[in-house]
DNA sequence: GTTAGCACTCATTCAAGTAGAGTGCTAACA
DNA sequence: TGTTAGCACTCTACTTGAATGAGTGCTAAC
């Protein structure tokens, strides 16, 4: 059996029709409400073919018909395919003030999250190796060290270092001389043990006290490999009650404070991919727990070659269409920001 | 009406098996399973008599009854009258690693929530305004600036500032050594314009940048002004049936992510209080949205005479034995890991 | 003061019945 | 040959009513 146009045009409607009710639909309700101009029982034939072919399903008999993933997929394909970039005023302030990635990325969340009114997520990037841009240390009061560590990306980090010995003004400035020496410009990866020698030979204070901060670096881009999460709009999902069967909703909304979990589900499988805008349907997420769900990505770029996500969970009957430009939009947007700075 | 010994006791018998069950306790309940050795009928009169001075609740003819308000206030309070402190054993590994504030208080609401299977927050102080421990400047590239501002209890806040001119490193050396001693222990209220007046004339460079840097230095300040919220196990309200009546449940869980509402439930409320524990039933909350839940409120000391709080949000039914206990260990836990540092 | 007994109330549960939406199939029609 | 009208059929959702049982209040007896 071929989908030849009518029978496309019939699954639309089912589909959009779907979308606005989160019901079964009928065939009478497409022969009224669709300028096709059939009869039901016409629609119903064709109905019948549709659901042969496994676009749409009936979740009983004589029930409507909901479509299938399979159906979710190709009204996504064409919707992609012929997408119209209708860019939507999104406020976006958000440029002030928000001088910072994570600042940003809040920020972001929050206004895709009130736009859409889904659960939405934000990934910085992975795998990627940040490089050190910076590093400052400053002696505190008695033995404390502050060490702010710029990274690329302008990301600031810091942290408050208990040395074993007193460090005087001198040492501390000798060693912000060393460790931006060596160690500027370069990545996890990079810094080879030689640069470690270098810096340990010329730092000029007790080899515990530089191993210390070297170590503590080490740490803090380490825990800058784990891409951060940032979400909102969680209880969004509450809205949608065939989401919300406390079953579902408990297990799904608590996998939203389980961030690490999120943050592969989003990154992991868009590994190496063209940075499009990706739309995974039910099972496609790979994830039991949403296979009720669509989760929509977009990549944008913090930095030559270092890339986050963003990603809109919501139910399969998700406004696939204003989901789709919302997330351009603000792609875009991101990207600008992330360029300029 | 006397609430003699014996009724107590059989109000402490009817709350214990309620917060137990969830369900109305009956008549018979009380008197096969208390060791009050008393028919059923006779619990009937004195269960009559309970209601009448309002400590029970009758949901319905011939239902069993449940606690008013009023009737957990009481038990609650002869509670925190004869506790007997008995610690918990909880996988206090909080101090290490959590060298600043935010991390701590992530991970104390994490295990708090884990503990209790509440909801549970934390915000730092407000009010108290904080001060200036110590600035540090760094220039950056072009005409960006670092600056890092820390606060006492070792609160550390970074930003990015740019400029209007590039600024040598001299100029830096000297703003720090100016900015640094004329604000250093200063809180934002005792920043007076002679202050300002003194570090505008001794900075020796153009007026605009040093009030750029007042500015933000204001501006990061008055942000930390506004207390921080941490929160974990939001979704454990979704455990409690008598929660997760879909309208209550999204709204609830909805203020948890609006985290401004939720510093005031915890803060406003406790100004000028003594710094025990608190604890807040139904209507006493003063939120509408949870008015079926309890809060109950610790305090801790972050640093001398500034004091953050600790929460938790749980079915008015929570085990307050429990969780009392639980947040007088973790903040004595909290008092010293701040006091050390 | 305590208890046994009894009538009464009311939520909950289950089964049966009804309404309505929707289908599939067949026969008629253009 | 494709389209449509009509009809019997199916299945869910809703309503109704009866049975159940937990629990009460009241009264009278102990």
């Amino acid at each position: 059996m071929e989908l030849d146009d009518r029978k496309l045009k019939i699954l639309q409607a089912i589909i959009k029709n779907y979308l606005d009710t989160g019901e079964p639909v009928g065939s009478r309700t497409i022969s009224k409400y669709s300028d096709l101009n059939l009869s039901s029982a016409t629609i119903r034939n064709e109905m019948a073919d549709l659901e042969d072919m496994g676009y749409i399903i009936q979740p009983y008999t004589s029930a409507g018909r909901i479509p299938s993933d399979k159906g979710y997929r190709l009204y996504v394909d064409s919707m992609l395919a012929n997408k119209k970039r209708e860019y939507e005023v999104m406020e976006a302030n958000l440029i002030e003030k928000a001088d910072r990635i994570d600042r940003i990325l809040e920020k972001v969340v929050k206004v895709l999250a009130d736009n859409t009114n889904y659960a939405t997520l934000a990934t910085t990037s992975s795998n990627k190796s940040r490089t050190i841009k910076f590093i400052q240390l400053s002696s505190m009061e008695k033995q404390q060290v502050l060490m702010v560590l710029v990274l690329d990306g302008n990301r600031v980090k810091n942290k408050i270092i208990t040395v074993p010995c007193e460090c005087s003004a001198e040492i501390i400035l000798r060693l912000n001389l060393v460790l931006n020496t060596y160690l500027q410009g370069l990545s996890l990866d990079s810094i080879s043990l030689a640069v470690l020698h270098n810096i340990k030979e010329q730092a000029g204070v007790d080899e515990a006290v530089v191993g210390m901060l070297l170590h503590e670096i080490e740490e803090i881009m380490r825990e800058e490999e784990e891409p951060e999460v940032y979400t909102s709009g969680a209880t969004n999902i509450l809205k949608y009650p065939e989401l919300n069967t406390s079953a579902h909703a408990s297990q799904l909304l608590g996998s939203f404070e389980e961030k690490t979990m999120l943050s592969h589900l989003i990154s992991d499988k868009l590994e190496g991919e063209n940075r499009d805008i990706q739309v995974y349907i039910g099972d496609e997420t790979q994830v039991e727990s949403m296979k009720d769900c669509s989760i929509v990505t977009a990549t944008y770029e913090i930095e030559e070659g270092v890339y986050g996500k963003l990603g809109i969970i919501g139910p399969k009957r998700m406004d696939y269409d204003k989901v789709v430009s919302t997330l351009e939009n603000l792609m875009d947007e991101l990207d600008s920001i992330f360029k300029k700075s």
